[in-house]
DNA sequence: CCCTTGACTATCT
DNA sequence: GAGATAGCCAAGG
C-alpha cells in the first residue's frame, strides 16, 4: 500500500514538530536528522503533505534565509510567525535573538541530540 | 523513458 | 557576499 511515503512523512513531520520555539532548522538539517540525508528537497513536500499543524515556519534554507521569494505573501507570512517567537530577519537572513557582535546563524541551528 | 520542477546545498568565482 | 554551477531526488507530464 501506500506506507513506505508515510514513513518518510512521518520522520520529517516528527522531526520538524521537535523544533523548539525560538529556534529554526535547514531543510537539510531536518532531513538528516529524520534518517533521510540529500532529501533536502522532499522536506517542504512532506510538510506541505501533512494534515497536522506543524511548525514549518521554523525551516529555512542553509545559508539563513527564508526559501519563499522575497516580498512574497508566504514570506511575510513566516517572517511574522517568526518574530512572534522571537527570531528576526535582518538584511533577509535569520538573526539570533540576542545579536551580539559574537553571535550567529549556528547558534540557531537545533539538532534532535542537542 | 526522457524532461522539467522545486519551500535545497555545497562549491567556486 | 552575490551570482553561477553542478549535484541532489521524488513527482508528474
Amino acid at each position: 500500500m501506500f506506507v513506505s511515503q508515510l514513513s518518510f512523512d512521518e520522520a520529517i513531520c516528527k522531526t520538524v514538530s521537535r523544533i523548539a520555539r525560538g529556534r529554526v532548522m535547514s531543510y537539510g538539517a531536518v532531513a538528516r536528522a529524520a534518517g533521510f540525508p540529500r532529501h533536502a528537497r522532499m522536506v517542504s513536500k512532506a510538510m506541505s503533505r501533512s494534515v497536522k499543524p506543524l511548525p514549518w515556519y521554523r525551516v529555512i534554507k542553509s545559508d539563513g534565509t527564508l526559501a519563499f521569494a522575497a516580498g512574497s505573501e508566504a514570506y511575510t507570512n513566516q517572517q511574522n510567525l517568526l518574530a512572534k517567537e522571537g527570531v528576526y530577519i535582518i538584511k533577509g537572513k535569520v538573526v539570533p535573538i540576542a545579536a551580539d557582535e559574537d553571535s550567529n546563524l549556528d547558534m540557531l541551528l537545533w539538532g534532535p541530540e542537542e
